[in-house]
DNA sequence: CATAGAAATGATAATCATTCCTATTTTATG
DNA sequence: CATAAAATAGGAATGATTATCATTTCTATG
């Protein structure tokens, strides 16, 4: 393993959110001060095919990723975009018993205006960026 | 509602698979010949926030569109890319009661490999393109 | 019917996350 | 140390989606 991918595996595993590849970039570049984009894109790939790391696919933002790996879903907050750990609310072998087929893999997200945006919306003022 | 705008959603409903925004354009250009790409993105849009079409987020492929709106599920082909209709596996009431927070939607999708996927893959041959 | 204002269109340019490319650097190995 | 293989940095390319804007199409009204 590479200085940069241990080390961009080490940022994941050590932060408790959800971050997106340029913000893996800032906080490994505090490490690798040269570190490239592409590096970090290249090996957000690698450690996904490795299931060192998960991919949550965003709609209309940027892509996160996570460390943390036991089964879990994503809340994700559609004023802000803030995402929380949810745990499964589905198990694959309960789908595939549903579906009565071999189930790959799957995929949960739950939308909803996270406690601080909702505060935010009733006086009418969104927090200042 | 706009001509190009009926005829978007017209496709879309007679249509039984989930087409991307491309082949909406393609199917709707045999009513419209000059309709445009940009007419399409704009007019599906629309018609999401109108709850008249359902868009399908797509991890690594353009979105699928879909006009059957009954709550149901997507089942993804990894191979083909495929996408299939099956019943609804929660309820947004039933998420909430989980969760314990209102809920404003949800996405489930679920990754397999189609049959005729799998069975290409047993002699070892892909279709054609 | 004429027409003014509003709304939608088609064409094209812009955006932006992600991937690709390549010359260079790092690493592993005998 | 020499060398081959692997990975990197930096920048260009890609491709789905949006934005822009001049022009066309509706629509309501007198």
């Amino acid at each position: 393993m590479s200085r940069q991918k241990e080390i961009i595996l080490d940022v994941l595993r050590k932060v408790r959110t959800h971050p997106t590849a340029d913000e893996i970039l800032l906080m490994a570049r505090r490490r690798v001060p040269a570190l490239a984009l592409g590096t970090v894109y290249r090996n957000l790939k690698l450690l996904c095919d490795e299931k060192k790391v998960r991919r949550i696919p965003m709609e209309d933002a940027p892509d996160r990723y996570d460390g943390f790996l036991e089964p879990h879903d994503h809340l994700v907050c559609l004023d802000c975009g803030k995402v929380y750990d949810i745990p499964s609310l589905q198990t694959k072998e309960a789908l595939e018993a549903k579906l009565g087929t071999e189930v790959r893999d799957y995929e949960m997200k739950v939308y909803f205006i996270c406690p601080n945006c909702r505060r935010e919306d009733k006086d009418g003022f969104g927090s200042p960026d």
